[in-house]
DNA sequence: GCTGATTCGTGCACCGTTCTACGTAAATCA
DNA sequence: TGATTTACGTAGAACGGTGCACGAATCAGC
């Protein structure tokens, strides 16, 4: 008696939802049996299972995130991407998918727009919708403020140089091997005058991929004893500057026999241009990018790049992050080997 | 006295994290104080104010998504993207953005794989996190569904035709309008074998925007007195079929004079397959695509395509979205008008 | 000085979960 | 058979906010 008057203002109060309290009305036993139920917990019987697994299931019942993250945990991933048409992304995202999908984990994600502000935000918003751990992919953040956040969440970071973080993880494929990979197949093909073409920014860190490379990249030259030979060229972010710079450069009879990209994502502009003025590649210019990025791939375009086995390197960083989750406290910080896709560009 | 006690108290039991609990001790007010003060909520002197926005600066208090959606707003809006790599979403996301971002509301995106279940999952995730609305971009959830959905959650989708849907909003380009002006453009320039390419796929509902573009290519051609000329060929999913198929396809002698792509999606593929089979556009064959992608504005490709303007879609749904959550509930059906950018391979 | 209205700030009951502590009954052991 | 363990289920206090209802204080009007 009693008791069906306590379902009946149960179900009044929840006004149309389906909490946890219906399905516990439903089943005739307490919230905290289904909750256990839910979480499969030690102490329940088969009877008692059967019973809410049924309520649930003709209910429909689906269990609030929000609530569930305000004491235990969210089984959600945040994933801050730096942009939505970075050609780098898909891979790691597809990487990342299949393992946090395998161990029942949701992603979110945030899309960062490679502007400073916007990623510490998405950051904070992460934490503050009670993410289990985030995973950011080409951040810009220093490794300071990352340490920072590492107290409040585990965090681990792709394309990313930080190898002194104690807070949290990294994984990289390795940046300058990359380029000095390149700068050798190009030295074994005879080029000589090889151009470095980096991305021109406001905070020049070391720890971004960009510095990496050209590191990679001088290092490479002055081995094969290039040292003189060695140019790094600036490229600016906004599109029609770039489309300027570019327009100057291929234009100038100094120009360098032979160019590596620090991404596909200036490379592909730059062999537009070339096309365009009638620059032929390779034999006018040799050109490589790196991220081997779908359109790399077009026959019209038949850029060589180098590889980062993108989707290898989002596995590695889902099963560190969910080693971190799990309790580790020691960071990792994770390097794979790039290799160079051969194409007629070179 | 007392007081210090229970400021101790306070700090003891949160265990580290900065709750609205600390900066009400810290400032010497209540829980609710600042709880209006963070909604900025009637009922607040400026002192008050003032002394508890020291507090929280002080403290770097951040509020809790979870813990206030669960009895009002997160000010999070849900976005579900089809795929990661679909040429359509970075200008609908960056309309979508900037109409959010102004209004103060954050955004979490769910990557739906084009895969029916998973698109599911995420929108009853989205339901979960107490997102306070989504927007479904080029979703291939039935109508049917959606009205299920809509009843738990403002929705609007963007690229999926469901003009009698009552219980949520759409926002779509013109797809009919949209291939017509193709076809029409076409005929100008003397093509009449016109065939059209649609994603061939299992579930072939209408309200996609691929057979609304097929119904507006076929009403063209019959306006245009070639409904004999009416040809339509399906394109496999899998990339390697789709390969086989273009390769066939290009080297049928009888196939058509042009076609219209369904997308870019699959326009540039077959662009990359002419150029390797040495078939010349626009000579041998006319293509145009539909999405007007970055990759069909590259010189090398420079493929003729229609512009749906996605960061107005994305702006007009968000917009819709908004009111939809200040409370309208009678369904807006919003469709623009596309433009055919006209490149060299028509 | 009294009444009624207005302004501010607080106490407290939610929201939908998790999880610890505890009670009870059945099973095992001495 | 009595004592002890084990298995199962429940009550109730968190978690971190929101927002209603209420009381105290200030103010205006007469």
């Amino acid at each position: 008696m009693d008791d069906i008057a306590i379902h009946a203002a149960a179900a009044r109060v929840t006004g149309g939802r389906v909490t946890i309290r219906t399905v516990a009305a439903d089943a005739g036993v307490s919230v905290a049996a289904v909750s256990k139920v839910m979480r499969n917990a030690y102490g329940v019987s088969d009877v008692l299972r059967l019973k809410v697994a049924a309520s649930i299931e003709k209910l429909g019942y689906r269990p609030s995130v929000a609530a569930r993250g305000m004491r235990g945990r969210t089984f959600t991933l945040g994933v801050m991407l730096i942009g939505i048409d970075n050609p780098f992304l898909p891979g790691v995202y597809e990487g990342i998918e299949s393992v946090a999908s395998a161990a029942g984990y949701k992603i979110m994600v945030g899309v960062g727009a490679a502007r400073m502000p916007t990623e510490v935000q998405l950051i904070e918003q992460m934490i503050d919708n009670r993410m289990d751990g985030i995973i950011l992919v080409a951040s810009q953040i220093a490794g300071k403020t990352l340490e920072h956040f590492a107290l409040q969440i585990p965090i681990v970071v792709i394309g990313h140089h930080e190898p002194n973080a104690i807070g949290f993880d990294t994984v990289n494929n390795g940046d300058q091997a990359g380029a000095a990979l390149v700068v050798r197949a190009l030295v074994d093909r005879g080029y000589r005058d090889i151009a470095f073409l980096t991305q021109l920014r406001l905070q020049d860190e070391l720890s971004d991929v960009g510095p990496q490379r050209e590191l990679g990249y001088r290092q490479a030259m002055k081995d094969a004893g290039l040292a003189e030979q060695t140019r790094v060229f600036g490229i600016p972010q906004a599109e029609d500057e770039r489309g300027q710079m570019f327009e100057k450069f291929l234009q100038d009879p100094a120009r360098p026999r032979a160019v590596l990209c620090w991404s596909d994502l200036d490379a592909v502009p730059l062999v537009a241009a070339a096309f365009r003025l009638g620059v032929k590649i390779p034999q006018d210019l040799a050109i490589v990018g790196y991220d081997n990025s779908a359109i790399a791939a077009l026959p019209m375009v038949d850029l060589a790049s180098v590889d980062q086995d993108g989707p290898r390197l989002g596995r590695l960083s889902a099963e560190a992050l969910f080693s971190r989750i799990a309790g580790r406290s020691i960071a990792e910080h994770v390097t794979i080997n790039p290799r160079l896709i051969v194409r007629s560009s070179i």
